[in-house]
RNA sequence: GCCCGAGUGGCUCAAUUGGAUAGAGCAACGGCCUUCGAAGCCGUGGGUUGCAGGUUCGAGUCCUGCCUCGGGCGCCA
């Protein structure tokens, strides 16, 4: 329909110029015809004319009078007006409106979905967090955005690639070993012989007994049986990384989240990507030595200082093995990839791109992308919680998950801007009434299940071709209202998808069960009149496809009943 | 001090990427269940979009300068 008014336009443009009432030179044609968000206004608007009002030396109101006038006959269109200061809108009749229905009923599962990445690939890194302890919300937080954000980028025809970095042998997973092994002397946290740095959590004492007992462990990354030598720090630390990534697995699958790839900050030590990387940047003349270290000048690159490569004793500071890893992202041939973090990590970001400008491998300046999110804050009864049964200080992922739920848990996580802190209300999250989004949105879904059951325990099942006689009597203002909703969907989809905001996702579905509802509770469905009654089945049931994309888009159930 | 992000009704957040009268939910108040699920609906009140300039047909959105809050500023990751 969109397409249809935007040819209309353009036709009536291309007349005004033939005239010559209008300069031919239009250097950018772009005709934005968008959805009217006021229904007064509408169901399609076009802001053409005021673009084009200064260019053509006409008051913007003149010129949209011209090109109403210009418009060609066209019969899915049954009135045109001119408002405020020169838009023109265009109001679509019922029938033509209705036809939207059918396009959603016959694809189904891809509706709103196109293939505009042409099947490019995309790398998306996520979560990415240690393994040196259970995950927090703000990894939830993380892990709902990454996510949603991999499954839009697959809805709109990309290849997606799932990746989770974490370092499996820096000076904090020395920490982490020493907490097991002094766990494993019977030291606790209070004592004065406990490691400086070390962790804290109760967890640690888990891991420590399940050493002694001589457990095994498998992640989805690794798999490691427990020597049961208190003095054998080589199998601790191995014994340990894989007990808390099988944690951390748990915890993921508990979200519904999964990795396509693993990648092990060891690995590119043991593959030489480290030492080939430093070269490369020596070789680049990008390099200086000061201080007994080995410093790259990031400055050359928009950093505010130069950074230490290699320290004076030797080893090398993470952001070297970051360059490496990036480096290797791009020589997989990703030329799109999106590091979803916390913005508490929003340093590395120039670091790293200037890190990879130094290594003059063509990598575009903004290669790669992020998407920060800010911090995640917890209440229940209007204060501040940290749910410290298993972390000792802070709120663990899997503990909101078994409080409050899965879908609840990532439909908030997943439903604000990642650039705004958000609060996560536990007493909202939990409450099974109306106050909450996810069981509004999911309700909407149930209720086109229940009467549609309801039409067939009548003897009434629906019936296609009866709906597609009647599309013409949808006309009630809340059907229009659903019709035009419904039809912005695949667009939604592009902008969510093209601006890394799954948020809108959210949005668009809140706003979806609104004027669902609200219809639903206006209007009844099961009227004795065969065609009304299944075309307004029809349109429910169009309702219900949308609104289970939706919530898969989001990783949320769509159930047929509450 | 420098860098990133945010500032929208009492609270939590949106706003079709520069569009028309800034919208939802919570909280407050008043209505709607003998008919498709009330986990729902309808209605009322509540705003100088942090402040001051600027850009233009048009600014919550873009630019400049301030203010406040969060995060970062390590030879930790």
């Amino acid at each position: 329909m969109k397409e249809t008014i935007t040819l209309l336009l353009r036709t009536a443009l291309d007349a005004l110029r033939a005239e010559g009432a209008l300069p031919v030179a239009g250097r950018d044609d772009n005709i934005q015809v968008e959805a009217a968000r006021d229904r007064a206004h509408g169901d399609y608007a076009s802001n053409l004319a005021l673009t084009l009002a200064k260019s053509a030396g006409m008051n913007p109101r003149e010129l949209a009078e011209r090109l109403v006038k210009a418009l060609p006959d066209a019969n899915a269109v049954s009135k045109v007006e001119i408002a405020g200061p020169g838009f023109i809108n265009f109001f679509v009749n019922a029938g033509a409106a209705g036809e939207v229905i059918f396009d959603i009923l016959e694809a189904g599962d891809d509706y709103g979905r196109n293939n505009d990445g042409g099947g490019q690939k995309v790398q998306v890194e996520f979560v990415s967090a240690n393994p040196t302890g259970p995950l927090h919300v703000g990894h939830g937080r993380g892990a709902a955005v990454g996510d949603s954000l991999c499954r839009l980028l697959a809805a709109n025809g990309y290849s997606v690639t799932r990746e989770f970095y974490y370092n499996d042998a820096g000076a904090q997973i020395d920490n982490l070993t020493l907490s097991v092994a002094a766990r494993l002397k019977g030291i606790e946290p209070n004592d004065p012989a406990w490691p400086k740095d070390g962790y804290r959590g109760e967890y640690i004492q888990d891991v420590a007994h399940a050493y002694m007992q001589g457990e095994t462990v498998s992640a989805d990354d690794r798999r490691v049986t427990a020597a049961a030598d208190p003095e054998d720090m080589a199998a601790i630390r191995a014994f340990a990384v894989a007990w808390l990534r099988h944690e951390q697995d748990l915890d993921l699958r508990a979200f519904g989240v999964e990795f396509d790839i693993f990648y092990l900050e060891s690995s590119l030590y043991e593959s030489a990507r480290v030492e080939a990387t430093v070269e490369q940047l020596i070789d680049g003349g990008h390099t200086y030595e000061a201080d007994g270290a080995l410093w790259l000048r990031t400055t050359d690159f928009g950093d505010d200082k130069d950074r230490v490569m290699r320290k004076r004793e030797g080893g090398y500071t993470y952001f070297l093995p970051d360059v490496a890893y990036h480096l290797d992202k791009w020589q997989r041939g990703f030329t799109t990839v999106i590091n979803e973090q916390g913005a508490d990590h929003h340093s590395t970001v120039t670091r790293v791109r200037a890190g990879l400008q130094a290594l003059e491998a063509g990598i575009p300046a903004g290669w790669p992308e992020y998407v920060l999110h800010q911090m995640v804050l917890v209440t229940r009864s209007g204060e501040e919680v940290k749910l410290s049964k298993r972390a000792g200080d802070y709120v663990t992922l899997r503990d909101l998950i078994d409080e409050v739920g899965r879908d609840a848990t990532r439909y908030f996580l997943v439903s604000r801007a990642a650039t705004s802190q958000m609060t996560f209300d536990i007493d909202l999250a939990r409450s099974q009434s109306s106050d909450n989004p996810v069981y509004y949105a999911q309700y909407a879904h149930a209720r086109v299940c229940s009467v549609e059951a309801k039409a067939a325990a009548e003897g009434k099942p629906f019936d296609a071709d009866s709906a597609a006689n009647a599309l013409h009597r949808l006309e009630d203002q809340r059907e229009k209202e659903l019709l035009n909703r419904l039809g912005r969907w695949p667009e939604v989809v592009k902008r969510a998808a093209s601006g890394r905001e799954p948020h809108q996702i959210a949005q668009y579905l809140q706003e979806l069960a609104s004027d669902f509802h609200s219809y639903y509770n206006a209007v009844r469905v099961m009227v004795d009149e065969d065609e009304l009654r299944n075309v307004r089945l029809a349109l429910g049931m169009a309702v219900r496809q949308v609104m289970r994309n939706g919530l898969d888009l989001l990783g949320v159930c769509a159930p047929r009943e509450m």
